[in-house]
DNA sequence: CAAAATACATAGTATAACAATGTATTATTG
DNA sequence: CAATAATACATTGTTATACTATGTATTTTG
């Protein structure tokens, strides 16, 4: 067994996941923040997401219009910026519930 | 809902999880040539992979020693080459699969 | 006999995760 | 109280993989 693969072979999988995880934490409304959101995500699922991963994440999806952002000051500390899902993320996100599962559903049949 | 984003999202979920597929459809012991596997992972899973993603990846797994190959010339017709599973590529797609079923029970959590 | 299907292969492009690095503020700890 | 860790944002360069396009060669089909 090859660890070093293996490593390998989960950066690549991680890649569409966390775009689909990220929409999935967001899409009951509350709102998150990016650092907020890789702890959410740590204690999920158990990935740890970089940094220098989320934040470009999160601006594709606002360039996409699936989430919005907002800057909010605190009154001690450095200011957050939230993320909001949209309609359109929304939808989007239920298009790729229907394809991860279905890849899902035939996985599970190779690999019984 | 963003077809373009659909689609682009859709290709970046293949990302290691082809090797995933490729490997599951070889565990068994039975060899399959690449052309083969195309038209057998088309049939199982509705993804199509293009041949120009297939035969790198099977170069891939074979660098790494998770498969070995053959040719294997045809009474009639282009000769075939064929993949086998290594032990090793079976320990290896076992650590895979546990990574995979934690990845979807927290996916499932979370997105229900 | 031309076109489609079979069967292999590679080169170039796009995309996303990651490591490294940076800025700035606040909390902790020795 | 000063050094360190934690919080919270961000960007640059690297790496890995899927995809498009293209190529070769044989066989089957219309």
């Amino acid at each position: 067994m090859n660890q070093e693969f293996i490593n390998k072979w989960i950066s690549q999988v991680k890649k569409g996941t966390l775009t689909f995880i990220v929409l999935n934490i967001l899409k009951n409304g509350k709102e998150y923040y990016g650092y907020d959101l890789i702890s959410e995500i740590k204690k999920n699922t158990a990935i740890e997401i970089a940094e220098g991963t989320l934040y470009p994440l999160m601006n594709r999806l606002k360039a996409e219009n699936l989430i919005t952002s907002k800057w909010v000051e605190q009154d001690s500390g450095i200011p957050r910026k939230y993320y909001n899902i949209t309609n359109e993320g929304v939808a989007t996100l239920k298009s790729m519930n229907t394809y991860w599962n279905e890849l899902n559903n035939s996985i599970l049949k190779i690999s019984k």
